[in-house]
DNA sequence: CTATTTGCAAACCCTTTGCAAAAAT
DNA sequence: ATTTTTGCAAAGGGTTTGCAAATAG
């Protein structure tokens, strides 16, 4: 489990409530939608606002540590995103799996690096399949 | 040159002014924002009307002649999608440059659709730079 | 002639903003 | 004590929709 508020502290944030619920809440579930956020947190804070959870999101992906995920179905996904991978993204439900980087990713990133001529912060893979697991 | 009306036909799609003006002006510019589409789709259609514009780009999407691309400015970016290749954006501007898919990137799409067990439709790579040559 | 597409305006939905009160450091 | 964050409600912005008229095949 990770220490929420070491994490905060590092980053120069305040450590309220709400902001540790956000973070649980992305640690709890993978790629939700901002609705499916909003009611895992509000277990825990029935009085948080979404726009509270719109602002921590924003501040977190500022610091890198939520990327958003535009999907094919026009919903946007969150994701923690400590650990880089490759998202697969179905573009018959927007559901999204993830893939864990491996070296020939690496590697990859390492070639795009030197054709672009200037060092990546984040590089982000989306699979496009025609249907997955649940469609 | 394309013809733009036989590529609509080979879709069954109906081959009207306004959708081979899109299509034009799609190629025309590179990854135009839908603003940006639109002012140079009026320069021969003064009429058309921005739903026009959006209804084609979703019918040209759905046959996967167009992509969108979210950028970190929260503006759509559109791209003609004849030949895969890689969006280096930029996280400062939202800026995009295209860099072309070589032999070790095929190989690893390859890689991506075993380890998935599942063939992939389309792959979008996106390298996230901190800045680029116009800001 | 039939099916698709257009244009308009309104509706929609998600996200952001402004501001005063509350809370964190 | 200072700065950040919260919550509310309203505004914002981009995209979609419904429908009648126009157009393509």
């Amino acid at each position: 489990m990770t220490d929420y508020i070491q994490l905060l502290k590092s980053c120069n944030l305040k450590a309220t409530p709400q902001r540790i619920s956000v973070l649980k809440a992305l640690d709890g579930q993978t790629h939700p939608t901002i609705d499916e956020l909003f009611e895992q947190i509000r277990l825990e804070h029935p009085a948080i606002s979404l726009a509270t959870v719109y602002k921590n999101l924003n501040t977190l992906k500022d610091e890198g540590l939520v990327v958003e995920i535009n999907t094919p179905t026009g919903k946007m996904r969150y994701d923690v995103f400590y650990m880089p991978h490759i998202h697969v993204v179905c573009a018959n439900c927007g559901n999204i799996e993830d893939m864990p980087c491996d070296i020939a990713f690496d590697k990859y990133q390492k070639d795009i690096e030197e054709k672009v001529g200037r060092s990546i912060k984040r590089i982000e893979v989306l699979a496009t399949v025609d249907s997955c697991s649940c469609c």
